[in-house]
DNA sequence: AATGAATGAGTCTTCATTCAT
DNA sequence: AATGAATGAAGACTCATTCAT
């Protein structure tokens, strides 16, 4: 094979530079936005973190939102990367076993870097490119949808986009709530009974039969399993 | 004590006068909290809006974060009323009508003034004196745990801690979401197969029996009436 | 009389303050403006000349351009102060008289500040709220055409609109060079020649007889006065 | 000596290739000054509409001012050229003809690339290599001046050089505000009119006879000619 | 030569807070 | 107490210029 002309490599080289720039700019921003807080993470302070002038930083990022912007698009990647998981996961067992995944997964996605999740969803205004912080669970919502369509003969209720709006914004904020504020009820001893509840609390809803709590000796529950 | 009246008349004149100009600056605070958000909400801004100088405000309030907390706390009251009053108002009946009071109270509590409460919950960076957002939500969860220990012989309950803390998140996430994102849900005509979605999500988490979905022509279920 | 409330007082000598910042602040421009030129002259300059800080700067001026603005107000002020009083000492007498004071006046006006005057003319982008650097000119326009319309008995003009056009534009010009980029022209013992020949150009397109120049010994022309 | 082939075309080559981006440079230059003025031009901006990497830019032109300074350069050139058309067109032929052949050229002059000439004369900073922008008025004031010294007997004039430092400063003035602000003076129908009246102001100066404007049916006058 | 990533001094501007009146 | 002028640290952002590749 011929050598390439230098221009390649060089390109690649540079763009590698670029790359760096941009990541370490985007992992700085989440560290600030993490140590600091939205209001106090100035550009300034994001530039010298990251180890790169001022005006590299807005050669790659127009503004401060845009950067928070980016930190927002990287995380929510990952949590769809964690969600999407779960339903591929979940598509063919039983309905008892996959709202159980779907459970698993959203303690799962919180605590991809919990700080940073609480920062975003409590101090980011929701204005410009930041308005989607929460599509994540938007769209969620919509594989929820589809889940439970598909399981339609197997669960009763009475209007999909309903329930599965309810569901995942149940799940979002019981996850989140323990994750975030809560610690102790994801302690390894009681991980596994605050999953089953919550399961427990998706499968009532859909009217699944589940054993009874106050006779548990009854067997093994679904949830009776601690990862 | 001999009564002074110049004297006695002017304090109160002036301590009501004082009064006004803290209600006037609170409430433009919170006008300003909404129109601007929290990052573009300015003292300067907040006196010239509650027409006071900017000197008087700081004769009240001795920094931003003072004058926020002073709008939290003046809304977490209004919220506290609401929850206060259901949990009263529960009291005697039985579970299934208390727990629809509950739905109900929680939407009206996000009612009161959702656009604050949206900047509240989604702007305001939770320190210092601010670090009490949610605290209407904990006491919410301490008088609910009440409430489900009175009942405790008619529901299926193992941890109370646990299950207190997940109904009043669920509910607070569920009518939170209703209200601020999802306002068609609430629709005069829909309203009401939300609340009883909730109703029944809450009833049989704990084990209420209630009316099967698909059924219900098997009679009027708790949550058939509309407001 | 009843002694007035402290508060007037009060006022007055705030408002005293305040026009004394304001002042320091347009005189600090004009300085900065002649000194560094528009490019240079940053408002952290201004303010520190002014020996203000840029918060109080700010204050007053919402931008830079406020500020050349102020100045540019100012200087055409003064300038249109000279133009308004030799319309009116040259409004009763005979036109050579008058021609022969608009073009002092001219030169005084260009000798207020010749130095501002360059910048303003020369440097002062014509954008906002400094579009109107030119309107001193445009109104003497406007005074010299009625001052013509009034004399239209005695002169040879077709078109009054472009005769005032040209002649304002024509004397305009010429001090401005002399005083700006010729000051040997304007020096004691020549400037009466220089006001002369003006004079004469404005007259001879009148086609008000003028006196042969090489036939100066015929007597005393109309200028041959010095100031 | 040898020709060495290759050497030579590529070097041609390169000449005409740095030739090519030189030129796209000072094009770029000055369509960024005529669309963003003399305050917002940034080289970068440059280089990217001259289609040129700013490492380029930098190659040819050691900083902003001298890439300003080769525009004010290249549009000098073609204003020098019309000047020197005009001064040579009116060599041989009758004073009233080669003045009114001034005029126009003056026109043309303005008309070469208005916008331009607008920033440059209003927004540019008469610093360094700058200070020449009006070079080409000056020279122009001195071919005047040897025009009229060919001319001497025809004319009545004391001072050459004052004579033609008020002739061209006049005529430039003229036409520049003319044909900047003032377009409509010189609509297709109207532009005779101007250039006659300016021709006429001229004459005049000189003492050159010219037929009086009220009785223009006298006979076709210096200026009934329209382009 | 060309490229374009990187630099950082410097610009405009905001805003919480102080303090003389 | 009230006023509002004044402060200045700090923030977002630009741009002429350099330099490694």
């Amino acid at each position: 094979m011929v050598r390439r002309p230098r221009t390649n490599p060089r390109k690649i080289a540079s763009q590698e530079r670029s790359r760096a720039t941009v990541d370490a700019l985007v992992e700085a921003t989440a560290r600030i936005l993490i140590k600091e807080g939205y209001d106090r993470a100035s550009t300034n302070k994001i530039a010298a973190v990251a180890g790169v002038s001022i005006g590299s930083l807005y050669q790659y990022f127009p503004s401060k939102e845009a950067l928070v912007a980016a930190v927002v698009e990287r995380h929510s990647q990952q949590l769809s990367q964690v969600a999407r998981d779960a339903f591929l996961k979940a598509a063919g067992g039983p309905i008892a076993v996959g709202v159980q995944e779907f459970v698993r997964a959203a303690i799962e996605g919180h605590r991809v870097d919990p700080r940073l999740h609480r920062v975003l969803s409590e101090e980011v205004p929701r204005t410009g490119r930041l308005e989607n912080v929460e599509a994540v669970v938007r769209n969620a919502g919509i594989m929820l949808r589809s889940y439970l369509e598909a399981h339609r003969s197997e669960i009763d209720i009475a209007d999909l986009d309903l329930g599965a709006f309810i569901l995942v914004t149940t799940v979002e904020a019981l996850t989140h709530a323990a994750v975030l504020y809560r610690p102790e009820i994801l302690a390894d001893e009681k991980a596994g009974q605050f999953v089953d509840e919550v399961t427990g609390l998706v499968l009532q809803y859909l009217r699944i039969p589940t054993p009874r709590r106050r006779t548990m000796s009854a067997g093994p529950g679904v949830g009776s399993t601690t990862r």
